[in-house]
DNA sequence: AATACACTTGTCAAATTTGGTCAAAAATAG
DNA sequence: CTATTTTTGACCAAATTTGACAAGTGTATT
């Protein structure tokens, strides 16, 4: 998801892995992998994305906060539920 | 969450924490944290808790969920809009 | 076919998190 | 007061995560 979406813009801004990683610090082999969806960036990657990337911080984080949830969740009512259940806790909706 | 709801469960039903302990194999002082929030239960548990305590597994399933979810967001635009993201992925709701 | 650059993949060490234990302290019940 | 229950804090092994490194694949260019 967050990969996905780092990798369109990373392409429509015409960057290569190289040069997202040396923003970040990090070995380009990380890169590949972030953008596969196979390893998910550290929080504090997304302000620097967003900068470079002219994008909202919290659009990268809401993005990437989605996937991590999306690793301990599956399709199932207990989902839905869990889902439901922290809406209410926080009272997000209204 | 799923704390208290264990607690009220085994507080209605007459049970002390070394009856859930040796249900589950496990120290007391790890039932005390588990009730006070301070330590998730390992989903294994939850079968076992569901027929002890004569409710559904699905029920413990979803606010164990809940708890996990809640460990890694806050009340913010950006949880409320990775929580939209998470529905949609799975087109939970409707 | 050789070189060059972009990207991917496998493997691994180090750091972090998870799921607990143990001993002792504090609360509570009898 | 004393016996039982619950809580606290310090610790720990095992699982997971993070990200580096080396080596591989793909594709253009020459």
């Amino acid at each position: 998801m967050l990969g996905n979406r780092l990798k369109e813009l990373r392409e429509s801004n015409g960057y290569v892995q190289r040069e997202v990683a040396a923003l970040l610090h990090v070995d380009t082999a990380f890169i590949s992998k972030t953008e596969k969806g196979e390893k998910l960036l550290n929080e504090i990657h997304l302000k620097p994305l967003a900068k470079f990337y002219k994008v909202s911080e919290s659009e990268l984080k809401s993005i990437w906060l989605a996937d991590r949830i999306l690793k301990i969740v599956d399709k199932s009512n207990e989902t839905a539920n869990a889902l439901k259940i922290v809406e209410k806790y926080f009272n997000l909706n209204k």
